[in-house]
DNA sequence: CCGTGGAATGATATCGATCTCATTACGGCA
DNA sequence: TGCCGTAATGAGATCGATATCATTCCACGG
């Protein structure tokens, strides 16, 4: 391609001539200015951001991980993010783990190798995670999105996920259910997850109610109804379920439903995440609403802020409950020991 | 940062031995690899991507762009090609339109500043596009996906949009159905949308039957249930729907349901794409399936292939339909020309 | 003991921009 | 006309790696 030093050459100037047509175009003389703009159109020359890069060292790229791209919460948070940094004129490298916190500390290597101006990071496990310890001693900005670290010195940016399931688990309680379960997907992988499960045992115990064990799902996006079977029938039986995210839930539903189910006649269930379809579904999902837009640009932003040297700030967004007619009153005589119905669809 | 000059100066060696250790270790004498290894180790050297970009002439950056993470039909698509590329050593730089066309160029010229080894692009119009019209000029490697253009020399992966909506509208007919309607986004602006269209005229036709026009929803993602209100009662109400894509026909049952009709005995819905999420829905979405995985992977390999020399080729991945409770026969008297129960959600 | 050839290493140009500092051009004023 | 200060432009170093070609090392055969 055509470089700067052609056009240079073309135009009959020299390099620095040429480069000031671009970056201080106020410094040239308008004729100046006219035959170097004209050459670059003839040359079609196409500026060299890797050298600009190198020269200035600044990438203007911002390095993004993820746990998946198949989780709505996160894509839907990325879209967020790409507007945001597009207009700020940075552009976005987006890696994921697909939940697999091993390949983390590889990942982030390779943007720092890359160069990225900042980091924006979802990682598994926000305190006692060695990438992070080790990226504290580095000088590159970055921040954390989702995560909500107890002690970590790392900003982030995330909702207060303990007060907003016991905020769920609260509305739960409100409306008279009592043996109320929690369900999530591999638990010892996220601290959000924990943070969640320990609102619900406050607001239970807020209550006077013994909290129930977690129950725990073998993959992060996915029901297993087999697992949840010893809680769905008899006397002591589950009226209500919480669920760590969305994905899990609307699976879940789907799964009880077709199990012979009515929701929320016979079991009420609550997402956490609040993806845009939940609210598209019938019954509708109720559930705990992060604001992923309003993350998403956040992030960005206050990344941007850091990389200018601002001091970090640890922000908690406010999440809010999302009604839904996922969730209703207990029935207590409704569902028999065994759903009434056959294990099919039922409407 | 530690560059490789002060690591091959604590390892007492040139600049060139010490980059020969990381790039042709096999090419140093088992010593020397091990004073320069040891020199970067502690200097916590990381190697600058963006010096050897400029260098090499070849970032191992993929630039990608799509319409919108929001919808995750692209965002699957995404987390395949992520772990395609990273599998080959490549990164991603991704972009979205938010589906504005106008936007294209913009986006493309600024991932060919920052020299992109390769392109993946979803564009609106696939043909007469003259930002591909432009690339087909430069030496980038490029290839589209889920386009599918008619005349274009441009290489593509995409299903037949139109032979797979043919196979659901004759799903539809054999079913019994003779009112199908379709519905769909912003339609011109997505040439998908008009093969898919085709697909459906060109399936009732075979059946003898007049194929109905097009109903267009102001929005890409999501139903709007007054523009559609007067096909949904009378005699000449349709007993089925065919949607351009998923999130449209989720949030055309949900609405749908919560206006009292009941799916699939009222009215059938069939999608387009296959996110995983129809699956889990209840009842669940019949839709034609992209394979969304597969294709992902085989734009990253096929690009990959296009980057080392190889020629291209225009790659058409076989759909399936999905089936799902969305879709019955038809009832014929069913459904009251206005539907009996109150506009509140039906179970 | 020396010449020879392959293995190992070094010196230097280069990728394409920006940055700093030096130099030239030019308009105003004595 | 000549001097001066600012505006405009140029020369050359630099960012951090790789690539090419030259040079040194060393073992081995004659």
């Amino acid at each position: 391609m055509a470089d700067l030093l052609s056009v240079a050459k073309l135009a009959g100037v020299s390099r620095a001539t040429a480069a000031r047509a671009f970056s201080q175009p106020e410094l040239l003389r308008s004729e100046t200015r006219r035959r170097v703009l004209e050459a670059a159109r003839r040359l079609a020359f196409r500026p060299n951001r890797v050298a600009q890069q190198l020269r200035t060292r600044s990438t203007r790229i911002l390095g993004v991980l993820v746990p998946s791209l198949d989780n709505p919460v996160f894509a839907e948070q990325l879209q967020a993010m790409e507007t945001a940094a597009r207009q700020a004129g940075y552009s976005l490298l987006i890696t994921t783990t697909g939940y697999d916190a091993s390949k983390e500390a590889e990942i982030v290597e390779e943007m720092l190798r890359q160069r990225v101006d900042g980091l924006i990071l979802t990682v598994a496990e926000a305190d006692s995670n060695d990438v992070l310890d080790k990226l504290g001693k580095e000088s590159v900005p970055c921040l954390l999105v989702y995560n909500q670290p107890a002690n970590a010195d790392t900003p982030s940016i995330s909702v207060d996920n303990r007060a907003a399931m016991a905020d769920a688990t609260t509305h739960l309680l409100d409306l008279g259910h009592r043996r109320i379960g929690m369900i999530a997907g591999p638990v010892l992988q996220s601290d959000r997850a924990r943070l969640r499960y320990e609102g619900y045992c406050q607001a239970m115990r807020a209550h006077r109610l013994p909290p129930l064990p977690l129950i725990e799902m073998p993959r992060h996006t996915h029901a297993d109804l087999a697992v949840l079977e010893p809680h769905l029938y008899g006397s002591e039986r589950l009226t209500a379920l919480l669920c760590t995210n969305d994905m899990l839930a609307i699976s879940l539903m789907g799964d009880l439903q077709r199990a012979g189910f009515s929701i929320p006649a016979d079991i009420s269930v609550v997402g956490f995440d609040g993806i845009a379809l939940g609210a598209l579904l019938n019954p509708s999902l109720c559930s705990v609403v992060q604001p992923r837009a309003a993350i998403g640009q956040a992030a960005v932003n206050t990344l941007l802020a850091m990389i200018k040297g601002e001091s970090p700030t640890r922000e908690r967004l406010s999440h809010a409950l999302r009604q839904g007619d996922s969730v209703g009153p207990p029935t207590p005589g409704s569902a028999a020991p065994f759903p009434s119905t056959s294990p099919t669809q039922r409407r």
